[in-house]
RNA sequence: GGGCCGCUAGCUCAAUGGUAGAGCAUCUGACUCUUAAUCAGUUGGUUCUAGGUUCGAGUCCUAGGCGGCUCACCA
């Protein structure tokens, strides 16, 4: 719709179409169905490509690309190896879930509330593994502030990815551990409560915890951080559960107080974040104020508002009290000066920190692009040589969905030479998460086919950025996050000018589906199984049913089949509903009722224009009809600059259709201009009827070839204009004045004086003013 | 709990601070053997609530209500 508006506005137009198609569901597929998965998603691929083909969506298909054959993810490799080269590529050991009975790791995601995983039921273990990351953290900043660059993207995708950055301003502050020269870090936004510290918490992972333990507390201690680590982060992170800790026997100063005050671990501190440890401030923090009422620790209040408080947290900011030097300061103030002050006696520093964690991109699956490193034991991780590309997946190999990875199994593919010294050595078994195939496909789109490199410069610089992307908003944060960081990247690398990959970006809805579903049994009833639609029972208990619109899927048998709409309507109507009912970032309800206008409303404008008799147009003009078409090309053009909302377009089309229609001189030269004008703004959301109906009225060339029609400003002027009449602000009637007295203030009061309205309710009274507003109205204020 | 969005006719949505509209649905009639299609007409509003600003508020401000999305022991 967008390309074809576009394109007809004068544009040269890139709208390519591409497949993102590594993944864990065709590798489950293979395993489930013992089809290979390349096989499975080559078939979906071609049975989705006709599909869409049908839909009229003028795509590019020479510059399609799929992501998992190997002219592509040989690309996606060589730039893995140019951040490997940039250093952002790296390997650590890292916690993750690991699934015992399927033998493989899982995506947080794929692990639900309970701490189970939604494929075996499995209660997931944590493990640690080597891992490789891409060290996104190092665009933190740059992520965060680049979001000011993007005005076209809606602002809730800012505020989420601004959230998931998580910046946060702040200090480390040392605390001196008792009888020993060591000292606990913490991180805390909020140093001005310092003085109001009564304990300091570890994270039960933190490497002190094993030094600093006393041997009488030891015991307890292990057993807890035994019992926190079997614990999901998801359980663990809940809000509303308990703060579990325990004190470890150890003690440190409060660099400021010099008070002695106790070491803590508790599960409510994360070791991923800050310094894992924070400082316990039980009068000003919500988390630990809970966790000292629960554990009898002292509560301190080192900062006053206007009232006291002393049954919950005091978090907002005041007045320090109980804080020293420091008393009576404002605590905004206060902040600055402690920092200054902790950097002064070096027991501190300002610290900014970020929620934002390095990407983990190894997935021990087999349906993924290899990552072309070859492990060496004198040589470490060595890159395979860029000539040496692609590090092709091995098309032999047995999925049973039990044991490691197919490729770890692999020897004659995994044992070869180090490319370096030439000893033996073994190739990198993980493949990459299907993110990182996703995070650059959008600049192979502008050079699809280039065999010798990644993309050449010149095509790219070109093309880039996207002008238009559009995408769910299940990709706020992963898909468009990533992509960012991965432009970023290659701008750094001096591969593409520019520093953001999309200017304008859309987050279109979904279309749901009217589901039917049992109140009491949670069960979803297919539609064809219920007796009466209008007032539908479950045909077994006979339970009256709710209905709900809800996202598409066969498990609640409210899908719709695109194909079968698209044999009884046609592909036209189906793309006007759903432009039509809708604004396109708002989810919309597939209605049959609604289907069935849309198709009515392209019979009507098929038969106004094949009632139409091009050959016997007179010379006529219509100034009414003209000034109406004008208006709706405005309309229109106007709906699509203003964020693409097609459902009022079509609605002013409909306006014009309609007045077309009314039309009393259907061979007028206006009426014909009418009827192409209608056929211009249609043809971007009806391509194929209104190609045909073009050609009817004896046009030899695509009407998608044509320019948009233009506003003819001379067409919209008015002779007439309707002046309200307003008493006190209340419409009282209107009148009808010559247009070209618009303007004049004073001749519109006169004219408003005079009429019928004014008279009958201004008679007798005083008018303490006049409002009078060109072209408008006037109101009279008693 | 934080952030974002929304609340207008039965439904889905419009309305630069200036007469609250469109499509669908409804209802009535015409045409028709009947249905469908088509045509003509028709109904429909405390713009979530309460205050405020204004000559004038669906629109701006304040407070609240309801609904949705999203994030969340992030120190």
């Amino acid at each position: 719709m967008i390309a074809r508006y576009r394109r007809m506005g004068g544009y040269r137009v890139l709208h390519p179409m591409g497949w993102d198609a590594f993944g864990l569901p065709a590798e489950n597929a293979a395993i489930d169905r013992g089809i290979h998965p390349q096989e499975w998603t080559l078939q979906n691929i071609a049975q989705m490509r006709e599909q869409l083909q049908q839909m009229g969506l003028s795509y590019d298909w020479e510059r399609e690309v799929t992501t998992c054959l190997p002219d592509y993810y040989r690309w996606t490799q060589w730039l893995f190896l140019e951040l490997f080269a940039m250093g952002l590529a790296y390997q650590k050991e890292a916690t993750v879930n690991w699934d015992p009975i399927d033998q493989t790791v899982l995506a947080n995601e794929q692990v639900d509330s309970e701490g189970r995983s939604w494929r075996s039921g499995a209660l997931v273990e944590k493990k640690k593994l080597r891992q490789w990351f891409l060290k996104i953290t190092d665009y933190a900043e740059r992520l965060l502030q680049d979001l000011d660059k993007l005005p076209h993207w809606p602002e809730k995708v800012k505020a989420m990815q601004t959230n998931w950055i998580g910046k946060s301003i702040g200090a480390e502050l040392n605390f001196p551990i008792v009888g020993s020269d060591q000292h606990i870090t913490v991180f805390t936004t909020r140093p001005d409560t310092v003085f109001g510290v009564t304990y300091v918490v570890l994270a039960p992972e933190h490497p002190l915890v094993a030094e600093l333990t006393t041997p009488d507390r030891l015991a307890e201690v292990t057993e807890f951080v035994k019992q926190v680590q079997q614990q999901s982060e998801t359980d663990r992170t809940a809000v509303d559960r308990p703060k579990q800790g325990t004190p470890i026997g150890a003690f440190v100063l409060n660099p400021f107080t010099n008070k002695e005050i106790p070491i803590w671990i508790a599960d409510y501190v994360l070791y991923e974040y800050g310094t894992g440890a924070v400082m316990g401030v039980p009068a000003h923090d919500v988390r630990d104020f809970a966790f000292a009422k629960q554990y009898n620790l002292p509560i301190v209040t080192v900062i006053v508002g206007e009232e006291e408080i002393t049954d919950r947290a005091y978090t907002e900011s005041g007045t320090l009290v109980n804080s020293g030097e420091f008393n009576g300061r404002p605590s905004e103030e206060a902040k600055s000066l402690i920092i200054q002050t902790a950097e002064e006696r070096k027991i501190g520093k300002r610290r900014v920190q970020y929620r934002l964690r390095d990407w983990l991109i190894s997935r021990q699956r087999y349906w993924g692009c290899p990552i072309p490193i070859i492990h060496c034991d004198d040589c470490g991780a060595v890159p395979v040589p860029a000539d040496q590309l692609p590090v092709k997946l091995p098309e032999n190999v047995e999925f049973t969905g039990r044991g490691p990875s197919p490729l770890a199994k692999l020897k004659e593919w995994i044992e070869v030479p180090c490319p370096q010294c030439g000893k033996p050595a073994r190739r990198e078994t993980d493949t990459m998460d299907t993110f990182m195939d996703s995070s650059w496909y959008f600049l192979r789109y502008t050079d699809a086919k280039n065999e010798a490199q990644v993309f050449d410069r010149s095509q790219v610089n070109d093309w880039m950025p996207v002008d238009q992307y559009v995408g769910g908003i299940e990709h706020a944060i992963l898909h468009l996050l990533y992509s960012r960081f991965f432009t970023k990247a290659l701008y750094d690398r001096g591969l593409v000018n520019c520093e953001e990959p999309f200017d304008r970006l859309l987050t279109q809805g979904m279309v749901q589906g009217l589901t039917y579903k049992n109140p009491i049994t949670g069960k979803f009833i297919p539609a064809h199984l219920i007796e009466n639609l209008q007032d539908p029972t479950d045909p077994d208990t006979k339970v009256k049913l709710v209905t709900v619109y809800e996202k598409m899927s066969k498990s609640k048998y409210n899908g719709v089949n695109p194909g079968d709409v698209i044999n009884k309507y046609g592909a036209d109507t189906v793309r006007m509903f759903t432009l039509f009912k809708a604004p396109p970032e708002k989810d919309l309800e597939w209605d049959d009722a609604d289907v069935e206008g849309q198709f009515r409303f392209l019979n009507r404008v098929w038969r106004l224009v094949t009632e139409f008799q091009p050959s016997a147009v007179t010379t006529t003009i219509d100034k009414n009809l003209r000034r109406i078409i004008h208006r709706a090309i405005q309309a229109v053009i106007e709906d699509f600059e203003e964020g693409y909302q097609f459902n009022t377009a079509i609605s002013e089309m409909m306006i014009l259709s309609n007045a077309l229609q009314d039309a009393t001189d259907k061979q007028s030269s206006t009426y014909k201009e009418g009827i192409e004008t209608l056929l211009l703004l249609l043809a971007p959301f009806a391509p194929h009827i209104t190609e045909e109906l073009w050609q009817m009225l004896g046009h030899d060339r695509s009407i998608h070839l044509e320019p948009l029609p233009v506003v003819d400003p001379s067409a919209l002027v008015v002779d007439e204009i309707t002046l309200v009449i307003q008493i006190n602000g209340k419409v009282r009637g209107n009148i009808i004045v010559p247009a070209k007295d618009g303007n004049d203030k004073a001749l519109l009061e006169d004219y408003a004086r005079k009429s019928e309205a004014a008279q009958r309710y201004l008679e007798g009274k005083t008018v303490k003013k006049v409002i009078a507003v060109p072209g408008k109205l006037v109101n009279f204020v008693l």
